[in-house]
DNA sequence: AGCACA
């Protein structure tokens, strides 16, 4: 006798099962097309769908039987074939009893997206393009960052299922928008799916994962120590390692900056711990001290490039020092500490400011010590703070618990990129676009979500 | 047009 068993299993010899084998599919055939073309010979309790090689076979389970026997046997004998789309699908019994639907993680909805971040350059593109990019849709909670043999991953969390969803229909399969990416940068893909997890543990702010709710998350060590490990970032600029100390340096001196003019400054943004002024390459530095890193970084987007008096004297550039506790050994006019109680504070002398010109910006209206404002320094100027581009932006989420003057709370846009500080949901405004938290220049704010329509991608 | 895991 033939054995039947290696025989493949063509034509009229399947046994009757509740699951039918569909061929012949339409391409990417739905879930609710399949259940249109079972419901009328019974109840459909299951699909699947995309099956195969091509993607062009299907299963329908039955709740009974009977129903399937329905269905083949009236596309058996029916002159009009069974049909998706117009086009002739192919029915027969499967060989087996039941669908079993491979259901993983990333089908079933939830608040977390694993995002696969596919393209040549994939790796360039930094934690904070991702931020901006899902935060279109809603406040994103937490980001990680991965490799795996899938590539370049990211764990994306938002509040709740339907926030990520809305952002994966809108994103998976879309290319990050070319106007986020440095322009060496070359296209990258998003594969969204969600993922299984509820709430992500980050226990660093680092160019690997942040934590958007907890702004006093510390930042890793390894982020602090590494300068040489510096991302590019969006316009492929160095990400620095953010830090609470900055270090000014001064360029254009052509007036005396002193350790009172800095204090008053800095103390703008917050308030200073320690200041320690030197020389290096015959120019004046400062290194100056915040009690965290937000502070910093307020006042490095602020200050930079600006400068302290008018007419272009005593230009500001401020990057982020590797030092996060200066030790100031002796209180002086070039070094100080504020934080040491009874510390006599010299305010400027008024021979000085006779002789110079008053400071264009860094006056607070209103400083954190509670201590009126020097009368002598002009309060800072929407003008002087703003650089062109960014003077069109909007009001901006106040960032942090300093007590900032109103006028910069007004004037000033809060640029959160590189920032490991985003404001908790409740203090974020409900209609925040991305534009707000993009970095300036080449970025404009959009008070609407971003499209990412096929007009955008190419 | 021919049975889904990886």
């Amino acid at each position: 006798m033939a054995s039947v068993s290696s025989q493949p299993q063509f034509r009229y010899t399947q046994p009757p099962s509740k699951v039918l084998h569909l061929r012949n599919l339409p391409w990417e055939c739905t879930e609710e097309e399949l259940i249109e073309l079972g419901k009328p010979f019974g109840k459909v309790v299951n699909t699947k769908c995309n099956v195969g090689a091509n993607r062009n076979q299907a299963f329908i389970e039955f709740a009974d039987l009977n129903q399937a026997i329905a269905m083949i046997s009236y596309y058996a004998s029916s002159s009009e074939p069974a049909q998706v789309r117009g086009k002739t699908v192919y029915l027969q019994y499967s060989n087996r009893q039941e669908i079993v639907n491979n259901k993983t993680a990333a089908d079933v909805p939830g608040n977390v997206l694993l995002v696969t971040i596919e393209g040549a350059d994939a790796r360039l593109v930094s934690i904070d393009v991702l931020h901006l990019v899902f935060s279109a849709f809603g406040f994103v909670h937490k980001i990680t960052t991965f490799e795996k043999t899938a590539g370049f991953q990211a764990l994306v969390q938002f509040s709740d299922a339907e926030t990520a969803t809305s952002a994966k229909d809108a994103l998976d399969g879309r290319i990050i928008p070319r106007y986020l990416l440095p322009e060496n940068v070359g296209p990258c893909t998003l594969r969204i799916t969600y993922s299984g997890h509820s709430d992500l543990s980050v226990k660093f702010q680092s160019h690997r994962s942040r934590d958007y709710t907890n702004p006093y998350l510390p930042v890793a060590q390894s982020a602090m120590e590494g300068s040489g490990q510096a991302v590019v970032g969006l316009d492929g600029k160095r990400i620095e390692t953010e830090s609470n100390v900055l270090l000014a340096s001064i360029e254009n001196m052509q007036y005396a900056v002193t350790l009172d003019v800095l204090h008053m400054v800095f103390s703008a943004f917050g308030p200073v711990q320690k200041i320690a002024m030197f020389d290096k390459n015959g120019g004046l530095q400062a290194l100056i001290q915040y009690p965290d890193i937000q502070t910093a970084v307020v006042a490095k987007e602020a200050l930079e490039g600006h400068c302290i008096y008018d007419g272009g004297f005593c230009k500001l550039h401020i990057s982020y020092s590797r030092h996060t506790d200066l030790s100031i050994k002796v209180n002086n006019d070039r070094s100080r500490d504020y934080t040491i109680p009874n510390t006599p504070v010299v305010t400027p002398q008024p021979s000085l400011l006779g002789q110079h010109p008053v400071p264009m910006m860094g006056a607070p209206t209103q400083q954190y010590n509670g201590a009126p404002p020097p009368a002598q320094y002009t309060p800072i100027s929407e003008q002087t703070m703003l650089p062109p581009s960014q003077a069109a932006w909007g009001a901006a989420p106040q960032v942090g618990p300093q007590s900032m003057p109103q006028s910069m709370l007004q004037s000033m846009p809060m640029q959160m990129h590189n920032n490991a500080y985003m404001p908790p949901p409740g203090a974020m405004p409900p209609q925040v676009g991305p534009g707000m938290h993009y970095p300036s220049h080449s970025m404009q704010s959009t008070p609407t979500l971003p499209s990412y329509g096929s007009d955008r991608i190419q």
